[in-house]
Parts: structure tokens; sequence; C-alpha cells
DNA sequence: CTGATTGCAAATCATTTGCAATCAA
DNA sequence: TTGATTGCAAATGATTTGCAATCAG
């Protein structure tokens, strides 16, 4: 069972930046714009799903046959690092990093252990639990890692005949 | 920074299951009570903190010099199975695993960047979310894998005259 | 006795790194 | 021009696995 894809279970669109701010943001970062990092840019921006190394090198693959695994994860490095990209730990026993652009709103993921697909699930209510787990505790928190796992709606109540 | 040290902050302490309640646990999963096994549960019991594989294993070659790291992998790893043992991914990264006995009450974990501390955390807000989620979106949840990080109390508002 | 479990050493696999060559600014 | 970035190949490091020997039930 693999990652499948992803699905706003919410069906608002995501804001994708634009390649200019994205670019922008690089530069603002004094980093170079390489035809590397166009290249892998440009299918971030343009995936439906999350990706993970190994995928967006052989998305970029196809457009640039000598880019090198190595420059994909130099590069997704750099940018989760000026906070352009996010990673997520989406496989099973978080083995493996997926990648996705840095956007608002604030979503967490949910992986469907039956077949795979990867929903991104809105919460006010998880936001709002952290702002008082800071205040109660007394913590400053800046990152969070959240990730549900068991049956999307499809796999848990499947229908007569439809196929999953 | 390493990963220093577990501080129940509302401390409660947690339930340790008994040497006997997890021999009786391993036996009714028809595992065999072997001394490599036998070791591996005292120590997870009779840590304070949260151990990688390697951990327990230094922790274990004081008594038993003979048992070897792999064996520590597979004990964990079926005693995962069988629920008796969590996995979280507390290092930055979430490159390593480390493992403590499956106890009530459910509890996340927040680690500190700059000292590296774990605190566990509770949160009655996020099981509610967690309910909601999954009546929203018609979902079944398993499994959370939550883990915050950020400064923890001491780090955030650090005292003029004292250590870390 | 017999299948479960172990020790050992080798394999795996995602990710990182050293270094010389190349390229953006 | 010059430091940032890349390609390549080799290294890393946590974890897993094949296999023969050992042990629990």
């Amino acid at each position: 069972m693999q990652l499948q894809s992803i699905c706003r279970s919410d069906g608002i669109m995501a804001r994708i930046p634009s390649r200019e701010e994205l670019i922008r943001s690089l530069k603002s970062h004094g980093l170079r714009l390489t035809s590397q990092r166009d290249l892998i840019i440009s299918v971030l921006r343009e995936s439906s799903e999350h990706l993970d190394a190994e995928g967006i090198w052989r998305s970029v693959y196809q457009r640039d046959q000598s880019l090198n695994l190595a420059t994909v994860y130099r590069t997704l490095h750099t940018l989760t690092q000026v906070k352009m990209v996010k990673q997520s730990f989406l496989g099973e026993g978080q083995k493996r990093a997926y990648y996705e652009l840095e956007d608002k709103p604030v979503h967490y993921h949910f992986a469907c252990l039956n077949c795979g697909k990867v929903l991104e699930l809105e919460s006010e209510q998880i936001s709002q639990a952290q702002d008082a787990l800071e205040r109660y505790y007394g913590l400053r928190i800046f990152q969070t890692h959240l990730k549900f796992e068991g049956l999307c709606p499809d796999c848990a109540a499947p229908k007569p005949n439809a196929e999953q």
C-alpha cells in the first residue's frame, strides 16, 4: 500500500504561491536562482500530491536528465530552512520525508492505512488547543508535527458497488 | 543538542505496568519469554526517559553483554506490534525512533529545541478536536502522531542566574 | 522435540557529504 | 571574478534481514 494522493477534504483550494513570488522569496534569502532550483520549484508548484525527494527527482528528470538526486535533497533542505517548503513524514513508520510548498492555511495530515490516500484536514480546535498548551505549560511552540492514521471515509464505509 | 529527559509537566505519575502484567501480556500474544525480552522490558519499565534502540541496548548491556542490538530492534518491533510499546520520533528531523511502554493516560510530546528536554503534555482539547475531526470528515482515526517543538518554560524565560 | 528466537555479519535504504568543476551575480 | 551551487561517488547511520545455532514451552 503506497501513498496515493492528496485531497483537500474541505474542497478549499490552497493558495499556491506564484513562480515569481517563490523566486523573490529565494533571492530575499540571498539564494541564487539556478535552473535546477527553478525546476524543482515548479514541480512542487504543479504537483497535486505530496512528493518525496525521489518523486520530485523523477518528475524533474523528464525535463532535465542531468539533475542529480543529491541536488534535490540539497535544494529541499535549503528551501525547508528558509520556510518555503514544509517537510512531513507521511509514510507508515515515518521513514521517508514528503515535501510541499509552505502555504496557508495551516492543515494537518491524515493517512489512510488501507488505501494510502492522504487527506488534508483543517481544525480550528487544534490551533486553539495549542494556544492553550502554550499558556498552560508556559512553552513557546514553533512547530507542530501532527499526523493521523486510520481509515478514510471511503475505506471506513465502503459502498457496495464502488471500487475504492 | 541531545534529547535529555522526560518530565511529566503535570506532575502526575504515569502508571507503569508491572513486570507480571507485561509478561502475561507477552504470553497472551503467543510470544515466548526469553531472558533478552525480560531484560528489555525491565529497562523500559525502569527508565525515566524515552530511549532509542541503542540507548536500550546500552542499558541492557550492563546486565547482559551478549545481547545483540538486532535483538533489541526485533523485540521493540514485536512489542510495538502487540501494542505493549509505543514508538515516537522525538529527535529533530524524526530520524530516530524512541520507545516507551504503552501507558494511559494518553499524552503528547514536546521537544525543546534549545535544551533537548522532552515534556509530556496532556490535553483534553486535542482528544476532543480529534473526535470532532472524525465526525466531521467521516474518518476513523486509529493513531495520532503529535509532536510539538519549541522552547520549554526554562528556555523560553531563562532566569538571570540559573543555568539552562 | 520443534518452531520461535537469537547472534552475527552483511544488506538496505533514505539521506548526507567531500571535492573538484561549473555557474549566477 | 568569486563564492554559491552542482554532479558524482563514496560515506553515513538507523534499521532490517538471512542463516545457522540455541532455547522456551
